[in-house]
DNA sequence: TGCGAAATACCCCATTTGCGGTATTTGACG
DNA sequence: CGTCAAATACCGCAAATGGGGTATTTCGCA
């Protein structure tokens, strides 16, 4: 079972969507809410294992709008799939969405086409479902910015290049915002040696805080 | 009629892509060329007229291979659209095909499945077909170099606009690695009043810690 | 074969942070 | 004048973090 949820400011879209997504007997309607901030408040009074797998996000949306949402719950619940659901396809939009995230891009008018077949793909491909022209419009983005920056990242790789790969992975999840004990997790290891870890990392890179890593991390595009 | 030409040194792919294509009674198969420089003479033998409107492209080839071909070919017919089909799915060759003006790019894995209905994509709707798991890798890449176009403060500074100046300031500061009593020293205020406007901030933005305030921030482009 | 780098794991301790409160002052606005 | 939001400031406590160690195992390579 696919356990969805839907953020959608509009009872009438919500209603189109449930009719479309419980034609497949393997989805799961377990939240709706009306819009970002009524979504986090849902999700944080919830326990990790009665979050969704899927959320179906609006964009335009009063309080909070759904970029928003999806970058602010992107960091809270990682595990979870965001996918767009919304009538915009103008490049902005898009871009906003998948820099916060966004595990896909569905214009509303395929919805009743594509989208059952949308979740499949993201639940069991791990793939990025879009609407066509939506994918279009990715293509041409992705042509438009491969101009080859300049800022080639050379004082910071010899930086990088400093550390042991496993310290290169423990550093990935650290700028990622995970504290020693998710660290842990994800690596199967001890707290105790993640610690080392870092100790050793914020020598070789001569900071003293997680702030720092972060910064440096992203001042040198280690994204 | 769609008229298709297949490029590929393998006669078993091009024989599987044959049936596949032939599923549907609208397509044609007008051409098939074992690689780049064999396609490109073949097109050059026909007049326009004859030229296919589609044609299917594998990557690894003898001679010369597909990226190279459809970046001549897209030159001298540009009106053609070309599909790529591939084992590949590293970030390379992806990126190297949509720069030399890919209109799609299907796994070969995929083939059987969506490969018709990425056909009436193209032709139909003037999409750009994907494989999920290309689909994928398309938006990380487009996050990756998301290097900000513009600085919309509209775009996504709703979030923003929530806070108060004073909490804008701190979290200025605070994004900047700063602990509290260095926020406090910049701003003139108590350690103890630092803490509570971070409380407040942490609260309105939905999150629980510094690591988290300052990847929002830089997804955000509060740079 | 033995050395050293890397990864693992644990210890102690001081500081910082997140989170729950309460309280006072100030300024804007009806 | 009352009130409400914002800014200021403090208290306490538990958890997370940074900094200083030590010890064991594994693995490549000189």
């Amino acid at each position: 079972m696919v356990r969805i949820a839907l953020v959608d400011d509009s009872m009438v879209n919500r209603r189109t969507v449930r009719q479309v997504l419980l034609q497949d007997a393997r989805h799961e309607i377990v939240m709706e809410a009306h819009d970002g901030r009524d979504f986090l408040e849902r999700m944080e009074s919830l326990t990790e294992d009665r979050y969704p797998d899927l959320v179906l996000m609006d964009l335009d949306m009063p309080k909070m709008g759904g970029v928003e949402t999806i970058a602010v719950a992107n960091m809270k619940f990682p595990k979870v799939k965001y996918l767009v659901l919304t009538v915009f396809d103008d490049d902005d939009k898009l871009f906003d969405a998948i820099r916060a995230g966004a595990s896909g891009y569905i214009l509303k008018d395929d919805v009743s086409e594509m989208l059952n077949e949308a979740i499949f793909n993201i639940q069991n491909l791990n793939g990025a479902p879009m609407s066509p022209a939506i994918a279009r419009r990715t293509l041409q983005l992705l042509k438009s910015v491969t101009s080859k920056p300049s800022g080639s990242p050379e004082g910071g790789s010899h930086l990088l290049a400093a550390l042991t790969e496993r310290e290169q992975e423990v550093l990935k999840l650290l700028v990622e915002g995970k504290n020693y004990k998710r660290i842990a997790e994800a690596l199967f290891i001890s707290p105790q040696t993640v610690r080392k870890h870092v100790g050793n990392i914020y020598e070789k890179l001569h900071i003293n805080s997680k702030a720092q890593a972060i910064l440096l991390a992203h001042r040198y595009n280690w994204l």
